[in-house]
DNA sequence: TTGACATATTCCTATATAGGAATATAATGT
DNA sequence: ACATTATATTCCTATATAGGAATATGTCAA
């Protein structure tokens, strides 16, 4: 069997870097496609290939003014990515405490130090 | 060029449902690959695969106990993922402000016409 | 040493890329 | 109708899978 297609969900197509630049260069604005392809400094064909990937997944949304095509992030599918990495963050903060905890512990004890003294 | 390598980083890594399901199953738990074969009723090769690929990126940790390998997660490998999804939460909690704020002038309307009546 | 247990690795194959080059499609202005 | 502009699609190829089956490696216990 082979590897999960890129289309298949928003963390397969977010996988590839190139992808996620695309989705950083729009950002809130809408985008032309040559405006991306200005922005990032790629071939054309490149950028609306990820684009089709990013459509497809339904990760930017397409609106047709003439010629042009204006693309938008469509960030709520950007959510389960955002909900499946959040209680992991909870890890390492947890560590944060812990090395707050460890510092207070320094500063009590230097005070000690300093009342000995 | 074919697509981007399973072990280049977590995004990749993480790509493959089956392997979030391992951390999933990990969590903050130190489990043997057995114990992670019966949790989540894989074959053994399976698991063991992924759990390699999930090393080489980083995401666990391997600790050995005789004949055991015991596994734990390494969030702090995670936290790439989190910290590139998590500016455009930013946009779909904007459309949560502005639904609020329309659900409030609806009330506002709705007080008015109470006093018209 | 031998057997049993725990885990990793190898071999196999179908499949899906990503990028480059060339070309097709579509819309506009004249 | 035609040239131009904007974008999408097709064709090509090297490459890396994921899963199944079989097997190798490593460790303990008697």
């Amino acid at each position: 069997m082979a590897r999960t297609p890129t289309t298949h969900d928003p963390f397969n197509a977010v996988a590839e870097p190139k992808r996620r630049q695309v989705l950083e260069a729009l950002g809130t604005q809408e985008l032309s496609v040559n405006e991306i392809v200005q922005k990032l400094g790629w071939t054309q064909p490149m950028v609306s290939k990820h684009l089709g990937v990013l459509k497809q997944v339904g990760l930017v949304s397409e609106r047709r003014v003439g010629r042009q095509r204006m693309y938008r992030v469509n960030a709520e599918r950007l959510r389960p990515i955002f909900d499946w990495v959040t209680p992991f963050e909870q890890f390492w903060n947890e560590r944060f405490d812990r090395l707050d905890q460890v510092l207070e512990d320094m500063k009590k004890k230097e005070k000690q130090n300093d009342i000995k003294k």
